[in-house]
RNA sequence: GCCCCCAUCGUCUAGCGGCCUAGGACGCCGCCCUUUCAAGGCGGUAACACGGGUUCGAAUCCCGUUGGGGGUGCCA
């Protein structure tokens, strides 16, 4: 094993899914293992017992999984490691790195408005008060009062915090638990991670993490080692890097109040694994040769942590989608048909799965590929060849039969040309004789086309209509046209 | 309030002192192609927040202002 490959981790706090900006920072810590050998780690940070939920984290290991990120350790279970955080808090208590504190928050308030200060931190109360532990007290992590604590950040260079700015933070529930700086800070020893890789709205409380470490390390704590024995060697600080945040429309960080962040739901919506992951890249970071669309291996190869931005960038989907179909266009048939497979056959399919005929969409699909950005679009594409009529849609049939006082005579035409065709149906002759249709009533092939195009399929946009005429064949679209022709009212002046 | 971060077209970004009358991409707008819609081709719109420095020279370095954001929980 090389002993200095670095070891990344992906901490999410389970909350039934995976956040894109969670997914964002676990492709930048993936890719700095993938490219140096080194390990990818999986920690699941529910120490907050009220909210971690087992089937939450299903979903984060299958998203991870979908992006083709799959950790190459864990997932190690915050819940599952209490007892290891009770032997660092035993350890630091005897250090008298923490205090108990019988403080509740408006006791905090009170004093701090009577002495009319301004900061609403903690006060130091109970700093030196002696307080045993137990009896509901939590305990409170006593910060040194003189000098700053600097963080070294790859991303951001180097970063002071006075520590006149910083209070006595809670370290320990009053019920015994371990809060997240005190566990994170513990696991990152045990699991001797090499790069802390996360997102910038957690830089402000890196300095709290660092003064943990600095007491645990002062104190000869020994971390579990990779046999969980406790003898392992105490490793340097990791690296930090902060990644800027990913916003909103109104540059505020994305909520899933307000924010579509599942990545879940842009799998249920038809974006493709690698164009996610390759939009996700290109938040915060740009390879070096100004490329866009390019697959994992390349951001493999070029990702550097130091390239990263540092301001906010706002999560597109407009741009998403873009991409989104540049990886659909250049999807094989065979790919293209399979990526499709939940929306022909699967629950995105509009239409009763018998019904469904893959010979048909395969003759239809290269027309589709091409016009669709997300793999949700295309039922809507092909829906008409599966259903016995087709889902007529009101406003297309307002303009381009009702509408449109020719419709009638170009629907009466074009059915009485169609029979003559019914030897020689394809779509070069059903694109001469709608064209001679056209002639005869003074109409552009563009305009005649439209009443036709909705008889057929319901909608005025979709696939090229001579070719979808071939593939539906002269009895089902002749009888189409007849249809619409019966209920596109009598004909005027006839 | 306090601490911290950030600041190039609407958006994502290139730029790391002269190659910048600031490049690309998305979006948007035209035109071409065309059986609708796409795709494709061509063209266009549009930015260095502001003020001081430093320098022969600043989008690039420094300071300030303004603006935005994050943190400030016995959440993570």
């Amino acid at each position: 094993m090389a002993g200095d490959a670095p070891r990344v981790r992906f901490a999410p706090s389970p909350t039934g899914y995976l956040h894109v900006g969670s997914a964002r920072a676990a492709l930048f810590n993936w890719l700095v293992a993938r490219q140096s050998g080194g390990t990818f780690v999986l920690r699941i940070e529910d120490t907050d017992a009220e909210r971690g939920r087992e089937e939450w984290v299903d979903g984060i290991i299958s998203s991870l999984h979908w992006l083709r990120m799959d950790p190459d350790e864990g997932p190690y279970r915050q819940s599952l490691r209490t007892g290891r955080y009770h032997q660092a808090i035993d350890a630091l208590w005897e250090a008298s790195s923490l205090y108990a504190c019988d403080c509740t928050r408006e006791d905090i308030d009170t004093r701090n408005r009577a002495a009319d200060i301004k900061t609403p931190g903690y006060d130091g109360f109970c700093r030196d008060r002696g307080l045993p532990r137990g009896d509901g007290r939590a305990l409170r992590f006593r910060t040194p009062v003189d000098g700053v604590t600097t963080v070294h950040d790859v991303i951001r260079g180097t970063v002071e915090f006075p520590r006149s700015a910083m209070d006595d933070f809670v370290a320990v529930k009053a019920g015994g638990a371990p809060l997240f700086v005190l566990a994170n800070v513990v696991d990152d020893i045990d699991m001797a991670i090499t790069h802390v890789i996360r997102g910038e709205d957690l830089l402000p409380t890196t300095p709290r993490g660092i003064l943990v470490w600095e007491a645990l390390t002062s104190i000869g704590w020994a971390p579990e080692g990779p046999t969980g024995t406790g003898s392992g060697a105490i490793p340097p600080l990791p690296v930090f890097a902060h990644l800027p945040l990913l916003v909103n429309e109104q540059r505020k960080k994305l909520s899933k109040r307000r924010d579509p962040v599942a990545v879940e739901s842009y799998r249920d919506q038809g974006y493709l694994p690698e164009a996610f992951l390759n939009y996700l890249g290109l938040l915060g970071w740009s390879p070096p040769g100004g490329e866009e669309i390019f697959e994992v291996d390349r951001m493999i190869e070029w990702f550097r942590l130091e390239d990263v931005n540092h301001s906010p960038a706002f999560f597109d989907v407009a741009k998403l989608t873009h991409i989104n179909g540049e990886y659909i266009r250049a999807l094989s048939p065979d790919a293209f048909l399979e990526a499709c497979r939940p929306w022909l056959t699967g629950e995105g399919a509009t239409w009763p799965t018998a019904k469904f005929d893959e010979a048909v969409f395969s003759r239809l699909a290269p027309l589709v590929q091409e016009r669709v950005s997300v793999l949700s679009e295309v039922p809507s594409m092909v829906d008409f060849m599966f259903l016995d009529s087709p889902v007529v849609d009101e406003e297309a049939w307002a303009k381009a039969v009702t509408g449109d006082d020719l419709a009638g005579e170009i629907l009466a035409r074009a059915i009485e040309s169609y029979r003559d065709l019914s030897g020689d149906w394809n779509h070069d002759s059903l694109h001469a004789a709608t064209r001679a249709v056209g002639d005869g009533v003074g109409r552009k092939l563009n305009k005649a086309q439209a009443p036709i195009r909705v008889a057929i399929t319901g909608r005025r946009v979709g696939p090229p209509l001579f070719e979808v005429l071939e593939v539906m064949g002269p009895d089902r679209s002749i009888a189409r046209l007849e249809d619409a022709l019966a209920r596109s009212g009598p004909r005027p002046g006839s």
